[in-house]
DNA sequence: CGGTGGATTAACCGCTCGGTCAAACCCTTC
DNA sequence: GAAGGGTTTGACCGAGCGGTTAATCCACCG
């Protein structure tokens, strides 16, 4: 707990940050195989050894930047959960929250599909941030969907996440198959969002066929 | 053209389809980071510079398996297709066929996933592939489903391909968030298979609401 | 039998990687 | 001005990678 003091050029726990954003910087922009201690070093003005010194090894770099993101996106998401309104407006609204996330943060969702997918050698910390932000996620669809069958609120979670983590990755990877326009565009990304909400409003007819959601928009 | 005849000890073809197989399996046992000249060679029981004798580079060996698994997934596409029925009894039939396809081949899931998400020197071969499979997929779709608007044929393919891949990438590396089940178990993958088929009837109501889907088999 | 040519191999090359190490640097303190 | 210690560096290491090369093997053929 001894706190030190800023020296003139640098201290201890500013060069450490320096090397942080560095690694950040280039993960967002390289990817996971652009993050090499001398790539890091270069990008920090800065000798390769001296990443080293400050953070042990190169995973342990990459996981704290994976924590930064999922940080704020649990964030968002618990912030999303706190606001008022209908099952339907509050679900809505964090996948709103989700996709405002994930269109700030491409990279990010690239990342971490990749870990899975390749099962990298950070999958068990994707995993502890993937169960937390399904524990979020399983606080609101619990409220309205079952815990078994079909239509269980896990399942649910896993295919809201898909929908909009699928578009980022995959959307952009069909070329043309997937039509003239950019579909990370803006308009590209107004009409995945329209998508994903026509898509729960569905299950939520069917959840609750009583009480017919709102006129849908479709058209 | 010129047809070599087999010669005692495996000709030309028969070895380079042997070096072709050990990199198949290698890759379904070891993923794509286990594909080095060194581990094919080892596994085929032969010298590293031999594979490249037969195959020019590793990457074109990689392209080569891939090609195989996006055959046989875009065949069994195409024959499902081909069965008659309703759109809904189709779309059923078709998504039947996706996950068995996944379940019986769960590397290339991952594979795939790895590239567009890494975007990975294969991407280019990967594309292609899945232009083709959306391709035929859009072929049903497109029966039912508008081409504008936010219930598109293009987003209703791009979902309930991410709903099937999604689950066996994600699922399994959920743990116990997940819960005591194991995900890819006979029971759990019968579990999503209806949890798939009960988001389509949902999609099927909403999108034709005079014709109601059959009851919904919803616990 | 000896030659020919495809098949096969050991050895090697250049490169990049993560990580280490001992020396040099420089600021503080006495 | 010398000692000390945290900071910074160039040089180095061993491993693994994709790929090449020159020599050898060996089955066939004249």
């Amino acid at each position: 707990m001894s706190a030190v003091v800023e020296h003139p050029k640098g201290s201890t726990k500013i060069r450490a940050q320096q090397i942080l954003e560095a690694a950040e910087h280039l993960l967002a922009e390289e990817g996971y195989e652009g993050l090499t201690a001398q790539a890091v070093a270069r990008r920090a003005g800065v000798n390769k050894a001296l990443v080293f010194y400050y953070w042990s090894s190169t995973a342990q770099l990459f996981e704290r930047v994976l924590e930064r993101y999922y940080a704020r996106h649990r964030q968002a998401l618990v912030d999303a959960l706190s606001v008022q309104g209908s099952p339907r407006e509050r679900v809505h609204h964090i996948i709103d929250t989700y996709l405002d996330y994930m269109e700030a943060n491409r990279r990010y969702v690239r990342l971490v599909q990749q870990q899975v997918a390749g099962r990298g050698p950070h999958l068990p910390a994707v995993q502890r941030h993937l169960a937390a932000l399904m524990e979020v996620s399983m606080g609101l669809l619990g409220e309205f969907a079952p815990s078994q069958g079909p239509a269980a609120a896990r399942h649910l979670h896993l295919s809201l996440s898909a929908l909009v983590v699928n578009y980022f990755t995959y959307a952009p990877a069909l070329g043309e198959a997937w039509g003239p326009d950019d579909p990370l565009s803006l308009a590209g990304l107004e009409e995945r969002r329209a998508h994903v909400h026509w898509v729960v409003d569905a299950w939520l007819d069917r959840l609750h066929p009583k009480a017919r959601s709102a006129p849908s928009r479709q058209g």
